[in-house]
DNA sequence: TTATTTTGATACGATACTGTTTCGTAAACA
DNA sequence: TGTTTACGAAACAGTATCGTATCAAAATAA
C-alpha cells in the first residue's frame, strides 16, 4: 500500500473524480463493449479531463479491471430453516443484480471479454462468483443438518450448475417461462432428481 | 429468392470471394471480437476487395450474421442403445465444436453480442442449440422407453440446464477437472438425482 | 462482336481516438 | 506566504477506419 504514507504534498487526487470515472466506465461498458470504448467518451461523461485518467491508468484494461472490482457489494447469507426459501432467496438476489438493466449488459460484457482478456473473467470469479460459492455451500451445509439434502452433496457442482444455467437462462430466454421460475425448475431437479 | 432469375446480364459474382470474405471474417471474429473488426481488415484477410464487401452487405452486422449462419452442420443424433453412451457422444462433438481454439472464441463472441447484437444470438440458437435441442431430445426418449430414466422428464429443461452448464466450465474453467468430466458429473447429478 | 456487370486496387475526405504536452487554476502543506 | 501536486481544458501529430468514387481488367450474355 502506498496509501499508508500520507505524507504526499500537494493537491491530492480527487476522490470524486475516481469514482465519477468508474461510474462512466462501467456504464459504458454496458452500453458499447470494451473494445468500443474509448478513453474520451469515458473522461467526457465523467466530466474529468482525459489527462486525469491517463494520470491513474496505463491502459483501458486497467480501468476496467479497477472498475469491476469497485463493484463489489457484500453477500448476505440466507437461514431461513428452509432450503427452498434460502435458494429463492439467493436466485432472487442473483436476479436483482443480474437482471438489472446495467448489471445484465454488465455481465454480459464481463463474460463477453473472457477469452481476449481473461483477467476480467478472473475478476469476476473471485469478487463475485467466489462468495456467492461460498454462501451457497453454507446454505447446502445446512440442509444437509436438516437432512433435506444427502449428506454426500456436492455444493461446488450445484452452484456451477446453477449459475450455468442462470447464465444460459439469461442469453437464451424463453418467452413463455419467468426467469426465476425457469432457474428455479432446473435447481429442482438438481437437488431433488427427476 | 432473386437467385431464381438468373438472367442477370455481366459478369456474375465471385462464388470464391463470397466465401474467403465470409471465412475471414469467422476467423477474425474470434480473434478479436465483433466490435474491434473492420471491414478493411476482412478485405484484407480475404484477399478481396473492400468495395466488393460493401456491394454485398450494408453493415458488419449483416456481414457477421450471414458468416454466422453459413457455419451450420448437420447435428448426428446418436443412437447406441444406451443413455450414457449416447450423452458421452453428445458431449463429445459439443466439445470437438466449443473448444477449438476458432470455436471457443467464435462462441464467445456471439454470446458477448447477445446484449447489443440479439440477432447473433437469435441465429446462434435456431441454427446451434435449436437442432442440438430437438436431437437430446430424441436421445431422452429413447431412454425413456428404455426406462433409464423417468418417462415424465423434462428434455428440454435438462438440455437448457447442460448447456448452460458447458457454458460456464468453458468460461471458468476449474483447473482441477477436465470440462468434459465436469460437464458430465453435473449431468449424472441431473439425471440420476443427487 | 458488343453490352453489362463484377472484380481488386487505389485514392479520397471525413471522422474518431490515441497518448502527450501545455496552460492557468485549485487544493493541499509548510 | 510559497511550494507542490492535481485539476480540467485545449491543442497537438499520428494513426485507423469509415463509406464513396474511380479505374482498367475480367467474366458472362446476347
Amino acid at each position: 500500500m502506498t496509501n499508508s504514507n500520507k505524507k504526499t504534498p500537494g493537491r491530492p487526487r480527487s476522490i470524486q473524480s475516481h469514482q465519477s470515472m468508474l461510474k462512466a466506465t462501467l456504464e459504458l461498458l454496458g452500453e458499447v463493449g470494451f473494445e468500443a470504448m474509448s478513453i474520451e467518451a469515458i473522461a467526457s461523461r465523467a466530466g474529468v479531463g482525459k489527462t486525469t485518467i491517463y494520470r491513474r491508468y496505463k491502459s483501458k484494461e486497467e480501468l476496467v479491471a479497477d472498475a469491476i472490482e469497485s463493484m463489489r457489494q457484500d453477500v448476505v447469507i440466507p437461514d431461513q430453516g428452509n432450503l427452498w426459501r434460502d435458494i429463492d432467496e439467493l436466485i432472487e438476489n442473483a436476479a436483482q443484480i443480474t437482471l438489472s438493466p446495467l448489471g445484465r449488459k454488465t455481465v454480459a460484457m464481463i463474460i463477453s471479454s473472457a477469452s481476449s482478456n481473461p483477467q476480467f473473467a478472473q475478476i469476476y470469479q473471485s469478487k463475485y462468483l467466489q462468495p456467492r460459492r461460498q454462501a451457497f455451500a453454507v446454505v447446502i451445509e445446512r440442509a444437509k443438518k436438516r437432512k433435506e439434502v444427502p449428506t454426500d452433496l456436492d455444493s461446488g457442482l450445484v452452484f456451477d450448475a446453477m449459475s450455468g444455467i442462470m447464465l444460459h437462462a439469461l442469453l437464451f430466454q424463453s418467452t413463455t417461462e419467468s426467469w426465476s421460475e425457469h432457474v428455479r425448475r432446473a435447481l429442482y431437479l438438481l437437488l431433488q432428481g427427476p
